[in-house]
DNA sequence: GTCTATAAATTGATAGAC
DNA sequence: GTCTATCAATTTATAGAC
């Protein structure tokens, strides 16, 4: 038992986990969370039952670790897109452009947290971060549009995370047929215009 | 076996049917579908499970019954709120309160119908209903957007469905949270203004 | 570290009594 | 028209071999 197949033990044991939470991501997303059995996420990550129950505790334990790795990642796309003190309305274009590059970096587990938010019981971990997310960014888009001079900057706060809702909504759920390139450009124009 | 007794038997079969239907959407609203067992169907409804299928074929077929249901009436709802020949605009305002009102008058419903469109392969009937439904929101909005005078009217209909979808999904998820009046307020204002 | 075989529990669905 | 009891299939989870 060398030093170095410690290591090499390590990689393996963490390719495995992540070929299995990456076959969960997937199925969960694709079928939703009850309709996946553990039977479908080991043969589609290519591994036995058993080892799956080997790494992870159930179901359940799947759905935490594929939202634990989702968030880490996603903070680190929030720390490097801190907005700096710039016109309003550039932060604006650069929360747009940060949303959505969030979402096309992990599509599948955007479409699962949609999922999630709209039922209950499943999560109460998600409905904490999701709740806690959201307030966040309304806070933020009203310090935004009272910068740009806005008459009622939290009501339009509103109306902005309605907008980003519906347009993540249409393009997770039917990716090809959304234009979402275009839409986001045509957002901008609309806020840098008004 | 007198004529009256028929009538009365037909009347307990459709409250026994519409009591079933009713937990189901209740359920299914709340727990998404494939978590929602028969039990707890017929548990809710305060029925045997044998009367349950003995009304319906399974699960499924109580999906269908809902959908069915909910369909008619709000083909209803739609042909009441036919638009007449009306300043744009106040069509606008129209078609923002029937989405809402009849997202209102069946708030399960419509929880249980954005679930259905996010994953797959539970419903293709669903998936239908909806993409033509779309589409045809889609080509209303467009006409009216062409009327106001707007510079690219089929960019502003997909923003103008991407709010609606968000305000929806918003207050479908978190019912007593959002500020729904008020939003449907700014958002008329927002489209008069401009 | 990984697999096969099996146990235990849940669930969709049916049959027969009242 | 309604219920109880039961079957059959699926599914979660575990145990033991390699």
């Amino acid at each position: 038992m060398s030093p170095r197949s410690k290591e090499q033990l390590e990689i393996i044991r963490s390719e495995s986990k992540a070929k299995i939470l990456d076959a969960a991501l997937h199925l969960f997303s694709q079928k939703g969370y009850a309709a996946t059995t553990v039977s479908a996420i080991a043969q589609r990550a290519g591994v036995s039952k058993g080892l799956l129950y080997n790494y992870f505790s159930g179901k359940n334990d799947l759905l935490h670790g594929i939202v634990h790795q989702a968030m880490d990642i996603g903070e680190e796309i929030l720390q490097t897109s801190q907005a700096q003190s710039a016109p309003p309305h550039q932060i604006l274009c650069q929360i747009i452009d940060g949303v959505f590059f969030a979402i096309d970096s992990n599509r599948p587990f955007w479409k699962l947290l949609f999922q999630l938010t709209i039922q209950e019981g499943v999560m109460d971990m998600v409905k904490d971060l999701t709740t806690k997310q959201q307030a966040e960014q309304l806070r933020m888009a009203t310090a935004i549009f009272e910068d740009m001079g806005i008459e009622e900057p939290s009501k339009e706060a509103y109306l902005f995370a309605a907008i980003l809702d519906g347009m993540a909504l249409q393009y997770v759920a039917l990716p090809q047929e959304y234009p979402l390139q275009q839409q986001i450009q045509y957002l901008k124009e609309r806020y840098v215009k008004k």
